[in-house]
DNA sequence: ACTCGTATCATACAGTTGTTTGAAACGGAC
DNA sequence: GTCCGTTTCAAACAACTGTATGATACGAGT
C-alpha cells in the first residue's frame, strides 16, 4: 500500500506531480492523470478520497523525494566556513536544478513557493527552513560577530534569491542570451561558482569579482 | 473607445488584470470579470472577440500601465556609475513591488515571466530587455573592461535574481523572519540598500558588507 | 418619425470538470 | 469450489466553463 510499490497507488502519484507540476492544481485534470498513469479514472477518488487527498499526498511525496536525492551536506568539524559556503551554494542549485527523472518535485516546490496552498505552506517551510538555518549558521563565521540577525537574513536571501532565479526565470534568460552563451556558461557548476564568488567578494572574503 | 475612458472596454480589462493576476488565465473565469465589471457577460466576446484577446489586451494595458507608473531613470551625463547603479537597483524593486492601486500588473509580470503564454512571451521581453541592456551599460563602468560578456549577464542576473525573490517568495520571506523584523528591515528602501551593497561590494566599488 | 449601426442583455448550447455509482474481476482463507 | 473483502471498470451525474444567438435598448443623422 506504501507508494514505494509499484501498484495503482504508486503510478497515480508520479503521474500526478508530472502533471500538477506542469499545469498546476487546478488546471491538472484528475483525467490527465489517471491517463497518464495507466489507470482507471475512479481510481483517483477510491485511493484518496478526492482532487485534493492526491495533491496534498503528492506535495508530501515529491517532499520527501526532494531531501533523499539530494541530502544536505555535511563537514568534517574544522572544514573552512568558506568551503562550507561553497557546497552550501552547490547544494541549493543542485536542489533547484535537478535534471533527473522525478524531477517534478522541484517544478511543484517552486509553485508552492510562489503561490502557496494550504496543503504547500507547511511543507514548503519544512523545505526551505532546514536550508535557511544552515546557511546562517555559514554565515555566522563570514559575517562580523556584531551583524544584526536582519542584515544576516538579507544576506542568506540574497544568495537564495540568485539560485531561485535561474530556475524561476529561466525562460526570460535564454530570451537574454544567446543560445551559445546559455549552453556554455550557465551550468550548473559555472552559476554556483559565479554565485558563491558574488557573495564571497561581498562579504571581503574574496578579491572583487570578476 | 480606448481603454482610459470609463467605459465598458476599460471596466473589462480592470477587472480581468484584477482576476487573472490572481488566477491566472486558465482558472480566471470570464463570469468573474465581468461579474467584478459589473458588465454583462457577453460583453467580452463583443468587445474583444474571446478569453484569449482579452488576455492579450489586459497583458499589453498592464505592461503599459507599468511604464507610465514607474518609468526607467534618466541621468546628468557625468553621474558617477555607483550612483546610477544605486538609483537602478531602486527603481528594479519600485516596478516589482508596487503597492499602489493598479498593483495587479506586477502580479501579472511575475506570471508570465514564470510561465510564458504566447501572449506574453514578447511583452515580458519587452518589458525586460530594456532594463537589462541599462543594467549592462551601468555595469560597463562598474567591471573591468576585460570582463567577457557571460560574467557580465552573470552580474546582471545576480541582481535581478534578488530584486525578484521578494516579490516571488514573500510569503515563504514573511514565514522565515520575525513579523517585527518584516515589517522593519525589509522595506523597499532598505532591500535596495542592501542589494546595491551586497553588488557593489562584490565588484570592489565599496567596503565589505555590512 | 424613421433608420441604422452600436451596444447590452437574458438565455441557451456544447464541452469539460470532479465525483458517484453499481457491477464485474480479482485473490486469498476456509 | 465457495465465500468475502479489496480493487478495477464503464457509465452516468451535476456543476461549471467559454461561446453563440436573437431580441432589445440606445442615439445620432436625415
Amino acid at each position: 500500500m506504501k507508494p514505494t510499490d509499484d501498484g495503482t497507488r504508486h503510478r497515480i502519484i508520479n503521474a500526478a506531480g508530472e502533471v500538477f507540476a506542469q499545469h498546476g492544481f487546478e488546471k491538472g485534470t484528475i483525467r490527465d492523470i489517471v491517463s497518464l498513469a495507466e489507470v482507471n479514472l475512479a481510481a483517483v477518488n477510491y485511493h484518496f478520497g478526492d482532487k485534493w487527498g492526491l495533491y496534498q499526498a503528492t506535495v508530501r511525496y515529491g517532499h520527501e523525494l526532494a531531501g533523499e536525492e539530494v541530502p544536505l551536506p555535511s563537514w568534517e568539524p574544522d572544514t573552512p566556513a568558506d568551503i562550507r559556503f561553497r557546497d552550501f551554494v552547490r547544494t541549493m542549485l543542485q536542489r533547484v536544478l535537478v535534471t533527473k527523472k522525478h524531477a517534478w518535485h522541484s517544478r511543484l516546490m517552486m509553485r508552492e513557493l510562489i503561490q502557496p496552498t494550504d496543503a504547500g505552506t507547511e511543507v514548503v517551510r519544512e523545505f526551505v527552513r532546514p536550508m535557511h538555518q544552515l546557511l546562517l549558521s555559514i554565515l555566522d563565521e563570514l559575517l562580523p560577530p556584531e551583524t544584526p540577525q536582519h542584515r544576516r537574513d538579507q544576506t542568506a536571501f540574497s544568495l537564495i534569491g540568485q539560485c531561485l532565479f535561474y530556475k524561476i526565470a529561466a525562460p526570460v534568460v535564454m530570451g537574454l542570451v544567446s543560445e551559445e552563451e546559455f549552453e556554455t556558461h550557465f551550468t550548473q557548476s559555472e552559476l554556483a561558482d559565479h554565485i558563491a564568488d558574488v557573495m564571497l567578494a561581498a562579504m571581503g572574503h574574496r578579491k572583487p569579482i570578476p
